[in-house]
RNA sequence: GCUGGCGUAGCUCAACUGGUAGAGCACCUCACUUGUAAUGAGGUGGUUGGGGGUUCGAGUCCUCUCGCCAGCUCCA
């Protein structure tokens, strides 16, 4: 018997017999190890700890615990529930199960629509055929055979049909019980493992993700390793159904969409509009500070202005066309050819660059309506945008201004956890794409040199570009972990060309400029709700509402409440009395509930001595403060928007 | 746009297999004058999203439509 070697990660090696299986090589590196192995991958290739070993190699050992073990009990309880399925509905088709984050899918296509009833007794029966303590194994059979297996499962035999005929002259097949599955794996040993888990959610998708194909109904569920894992996920998911910016945007009076005016329109009452009002003043100030000019530009247009940026061509499905004077006219989807005609309307040379013009433009897309959510996506919004025009020795310095505005805004709403995608061309496509391959290299180059500098990691995403430029996308991390795309800086070497935006250079050429569109908040409607769910609307004191509100205790003190209210209210804090006839207790409910974040109480006491009992929410204690001194500590807090 | 689900008072929700649309909160009136998360009593409020149909009778069943929700697709 020959000895088959396997080197590991950290460079040693362990041999076993030949014939022995991966789970002698994992016990020989340590048995602790081997306690919480799941699987084993050999070259890339995965194997059941069980199998019996035949080529030696790389060896890498998926545990429990890692993201690769998270991913591999997924992915096998997604198989579980498909045997649920199975043996619920016979007859039904599989699609493609994977694991994806948190959780699993599974797409099944059954004659009959599954019901939320159905969804619990699938999960009854995973839960009983899980407990059987069923081996999952894998096995390898030619391409012959596994179309003999799936001959009744037309998405497999579809699948396989689409499988390289060389490169997978022989497919891995996953058997757990009765259920058999095309899979590469890997999977965890025994459906033992699979305890933690609970069915999410039904939703229609399309057999691979493509609109034309037959619509299939997918299952999302998520799975855990061990229970408290799974409650603490379930309730991050009740959390956020708490923090749900419709919810509070309707309950903290702020915002919301009206039925009868149209899907995709927001309104902003007034609380709301308080909130807007904030974060746009302190976003014009940050530009003014950073070289920014602000400018307006009209909400409809002439068509012609939109057939030479191309967008009556490529996104007219997207934009509200109407007729005026026998002219066809556009409300803009965009801002970037009003800011170009504006660039455009002086001769530019190299010395009055960079020109950065920034604009909280309202624009609107006609969405499909299907996508519409709350304030997430909507029809009607307004963009932090702006348009950097530069000439190319001036591009690290713009990009890089761009990512300190990143950092600082975000950082003045307390996000400071990012994650930033490089997206460039598909190497493969390049014809796909507008500009020169100088253009895309300086641009590329001067992205990362950017995020470098400001030391921000970042994945390259290859083919993720839009065809005018490279990008940088900013995700932000809120209060419970969730990601929200908002900040990006995008290249455009397409509008230049078709407006022929140029700038004078020094040998007295008229030359292309290099135009930066970026936006920081991306749109200012989804981002108060990023905000509303970051915050759960418990708003920081610059930017709530109601700041202060002064409860009176009687009806003696309701002059004095409003003499206090009105004296903060002078000194430029949003500040109101609340001087109803009603108990104490009942007028500091009903602030908490809106979460308002200062109550000043005002007794006899208090009255007496001129001062206002301080009661703010989630702080305990309370102290008693004049007025003047008081204003000032609150006048302080915002100036620092702590 | 596509698949599935859901629309009852301003809000949260009731109303068995078709049989007189209700409750709490909010709102209005009155009384109480209040000390740290709900004072009491009374009252107003609905074309059950909208149209059409089945039926002696529709919130309930059918159909069209509008909107919302979960996804898919899209996102120059």
């Amino acid at each position: 018997m020959s000895q088959l070697s396997y080197s590991l990660p950290d460079g040693s090696t362990v041999n076993i017999e030949e014939g022995q299986s991966y789970e002698e090589a994992v016990r020989q590196i340590g048995e602790g190890l081997l306690r919480n192995a799941l699987a084993v991958k050999v070259d890339g290739v995965n194997h059941a700890l069980k199998e019996p070993a035949e080529t030696a190699g790389r060896l890498e050992v998926i545990t429990r615990g890692t993201d690769a073990g998270y991913d591999t009990l997924r992915h096998s309880t997604a198989h579980l529930m498909a045997w649920a399925v199975q043996e619920l509905y016979p007859g039904t088709r599989f699609a493609f199960g994977p694991n994806i984050e948190n959780g699993f899918y599974y797409d099944f296509d059954r004659d009959e629509p599954f019901t939320e009833e159905e969804l619990a007794q699938i999960e009854a029966k995973m839960r009983e055929l899980a407990k059987q303590d069923v081996p999952i194994e894998r096995e390898i059979v030619s391409r012959e055979e596994a179309e003999r297996i799936f001959a009744d499962q037309p998405y497999k035999l579809d699948q396989i049909r689409h499988l390289d005929e060389t490169e997978a002259a022989e497919l891995s097949i996953y058997r757990m019980g009765r259920f058999v599955d095309l899979c590469e794996g890997p999977h965890v040993p025994s459906t033992r493992e699979l305890k933690a888990f609970k069915l999410l959610s039904l939703a229609g998708a399309y057999w691979r993700g493509d609109s034309d194909n037959a619509m299939l109904q997918r299952i999302y569920g998520t799975s855990w390793f061990k229970k408290k894992e799974l409650d603490e996920h379930l309730a991050m998911l009740e959390e956020a159904k708490k923090r749900d910016h419709r919810k509070l945007g309707r309950e903290l009076d702020l915002f919301g969409v009206m039925e009868q005016a149209g899907p995709g329109l927001s309104y902003w009452f007034p609380r709301g509009d308080i909130l807007r009002e904030q974060i746009i003043d302190y976003w014009k100030a940050v530009h003014r500070a950073n070289g920014y000019e602000t400018v307006t530009t009209p909400h409809i247009s002439q068509a012609a202005l939109w057939e030479t940026s191309g967008h009556m061509q490529f996104y007219k499905e997207n934009m509200y066309v109407f007729e005026q004077d026998d002219q066809p006219y556009v409300v803009k989807p965009m801002n970037c050819p009003g800011h170009i005609l504006m660039y455009q309307r002086t001769k530019r040379g190299h010395r009055s660059l960079p020109v950065r013009y920034c604009e909280l433009g309202t624009v609107y897309r006609a969405e499909l309506k299907g996508t519409l959510h709350g304030l997430m996506r909507v029809r009607g919004f307004t963009q932090d945008d702006a348009h950097h025009f530069c000439t190319p020795e001036q591009l690290d310095d713009e990009v890089s201004l761009c990512i300190d505005l990143v950092k600082e805004i975000m950082g003045a709403f307390g996000f400071d956890d990012f994650k930033v995608e490089l997206s460039v061309r598909d190497p493969e496509n390049k014809q796909k794409y507008a500009g020169t391959d100088e253009e895309w290299a300086a641009a590329e180059a001067s992205l990362v040199k950017a995020l470098e500098k400001h030391g921000l990691d970042f994945t390259r995403e290859e083919g993720e570009a839009v065809f005018y430029g490279p990008k940088i996308d900013v995700k932000l991390i809120d209060a419970i972990g969730r990601r929200w795309q908002t900040s990006t800086i995008q290249f455009d070497f397409n509008l230049p060309r078709r407006f022929g935006v140029t700038y004078t250079d020094r040998d007295g050429e008229d030359k292309y400029v290099y135009m930066v569109h970026r936006a920081i908040m991306g749109s200012l409607e989804r981002f108060i709700g990023i905000l509303t769910e970051h915050f759960a609307g418990d708003f920081p004191l610059w930017l709530a509402p109601e700041q202060v509100r002064v409860l009176s205790v009687s009806r003696d003190q309701h002059g004095y409440a409003e003499q206090v209210a009105g004296e903060l209210r002078q000194r430029g804090l949003r500040a109101h009395a609340d001087v109803r006839d009603e108990k104490i207790g009942f007028k500091i409910r009903e602030a908490e509930t809106m979460k308002i974040p200062v109550m000043l109480i005002v007794g006899k006491n208090e009255q007496d001595q001129g001062e206002a009992t301080v009661r703010r929410r989630h702080v305990e204690g309370q102290r008693a403060l004049a007025t003047g001194d008081l204003a000032a500590e609150l006048l302080d807090e915002v100036a620092r928007r702590a």
